[in-house]
DNA sequence: CTTGACTCCGTATCCCACTACCGGCTGTAC
DNA sequence: GTACAGCCGGTAGTGGGATACGGAGTCAAG
């Protein structure tokens, strides 16, 4: 596939996969004689992956770290290892913060149009919780 | 409370909070003759909330709108509540995104060494899961 | 009443993640 | 074989979110 073909099926621009590629979230394509990238369609899904993790807060930093977890020469398995968990444990802790937010906000839900609003009623609702 | 007292407070720069008074994320505090801003304590939360909801991946326009949701002489009751109801589906989004990640690393722990990994190993348990 | 930390505002600068533009080459459909 | 879309690499520019800097005024301890 060429560059724009996988743009379009990824649903970002030509500019963002070159840019990619350069940051090292994908490994450099084969190329034509002309110099022409040539793609293989497991790309997309990789592109796909990072914009959505992205979405969820992750710098491109992070997601470069997520996507090459492995065991290689300089990383034991019992290292590899670790370095999963801690992910896992920082996803939950943000799972944990979003649940607080979502649960604030269905309660503010609940009591929209039954009492008055303060200026800032999502924040009362968290500070009456904090107990 | 000083706005320096407030940033240490909160773990922020004292330059962060004068930006997001400007940014109308605060609302502008009462001044001294000197015109030292004069903070009450419960700005302190109001900044620990935005930092933490700023790690969770919304923007600080999307977090201004979460902080002032409220009926005002511009938005009915019932539109407030739509406004609300669709940010709690916006983080319920992001909660099973963040699960299905969150999943896929598990797997992905308890195969680290057992198994060869590929190159993304998380990509793969993704595609598998995809059922 | 001086010294040193703190504050004021304005402007400039930084980092991140793109996005746009450029002149030049390539591929293809007519 | 020429028009035209697509690709190349390089550099510049953008928007968001801070962070730094500078010169002047303020506060509190000694």
């Amino acid at each position: 596939m060429t560059i724009g073909q996988v743009a379009k099926l990824a649903g970002v621009g030509v500019e963002t996969i070159r840019f990619y590629e350069r940051e090292g979230l994908l490994t450099k394509p084969k190329r034509k004689e002309s110099g022409y990238r040539m793609f293989d369609a497991e790309v997309v899904n990789r592109i796909r992956f990072i914009k959505s993790v992205k979405e969820l807060g992750f710098s491109l930093k992070e997601i470069r770290e997520l996507l090459f977890l492995r065991v290689d020469s300089r990383a034991t398995a019992s290292e590899v290892k670790k370095r999963v968990d801690s992910k896992i444990d920082q996803i939950d802790r943000r799972i944990h913060d979003l649940k607080k937010v979502r649960n604030a906000l269905a309660q503010l839900s609940r009591s929209v149009g039954k009492r008055p609003l303060s200026e800032c009623p999502l924040l009362d609702v968290l500070e009456k919780s904090r107990t």
